[in-house]
DNA sequence: TATTGTTATACTCTATAACTATA
DNA sequence: TATAGTTATAGAGTATAACAATA
């Protein structure tokens, strides 16, 4: 049978919303970093990108810089993120994890990890890979933020 | 290839916060109604289940009374819901769309949906339908709340 | 003047705890 | 006493507008 796009997104607007919230729930249940999951993101990007500033975080992660400030001024406060004036153009931030940033980081991916992964366990071995091969399909068309622009055009 | 669970639940935290962002900002940014995402469930919920009271739009949401009593009071005062208390039993609320919820909730589905459909479109149909059908696998595993409570232990 | 980030302000989402009204 | 909802309170996420500091 032919799925249309927009039948396609009608599923996908039906559920992604329900997965997110049980993600949120159970990351937020977690007690010990009681980290969110916009906080939670912020530490993945910088964990891969080590010295990035206040406005790639705010990019990357389709924010605003002041959410974005607010929020990492949250992660410093905590000490799970180093943030310093760049030494070249004193206007810029170099944002770091501090080790307990990174040890919260694993700690809240492998407990959200396991939560999602006793869910799935619910799925037979080849209904599991269905639903990573749709993951896999839905990251490059949701990255980056605008639908319309390309790599050329930027 | 052998899926395990946990790497199917790698996958699934990695891509369902990029597309929920997406779909966020699209409804956010969709002046008219300007539903969040979640004022548009409980939205979607009533059309579908119309006179529900207010605990069964937070079972089935899986939030809580309060949050949903917040929600649901946000929603009467802009004339998007109906609340009676139920005539047999009135410790119950009856919950209803009236008109204008009903075209807010069309107008920011259709508009969504369009946005959606719009980056869907990049994928073959064939593809289209293996994200479909993670979708379906997935609802059944993510409704309600609690992992481990099945119907029968209820 | 343009860029980077912050502060001020305001909403919404969401929870827990304590409460009211009805059964 | 148990159930349905509400109110009070609190913290996070987010935005826009106005601002400060640096280039």
């Amino acid at each position: 049978m032919p799925i249309s796009p927009d039948e396609c997104a009608h599923e996908v607007l039906d559920v992604v919303p329900l997965v997110m919230r049980t993600i949120r729930t159970e990351m937020r249940s977690h007690r010990a970093p009681g980290l969110t999951v916009p906080q939670f993101r912020v530490l993945v990007f910088l964990a891969r990108n080590d010295g990035a500033s206040l406005s790639d975080v705010a990019g990357h992660l389709g924010l605003t810089p002041p959410s974005t400030s607010v929020m990492v001024d949250g992660l410093v406060t905590r000490g799970l993120v180093t943030r310093r004036p760049d030494s070249r153009d004193r206007r810029r931030l170099t944002l770091a994890l501090t080790s307990e940033g990174h040890a919260a980081m694993e700690s809240a991916r492998k407990f959200t990890r396991d939560c999602l992964a006793e869910r799935l366990e619910a799925l037979p071995e080849s209904e599991r890979a269905t639903v990573v091969r749709a993951m896999q399909l839905l990251r490059p068309i949701f990255v980056s933020g605008k639908a319309e622009e390309t790599d050329s055009e930027k």
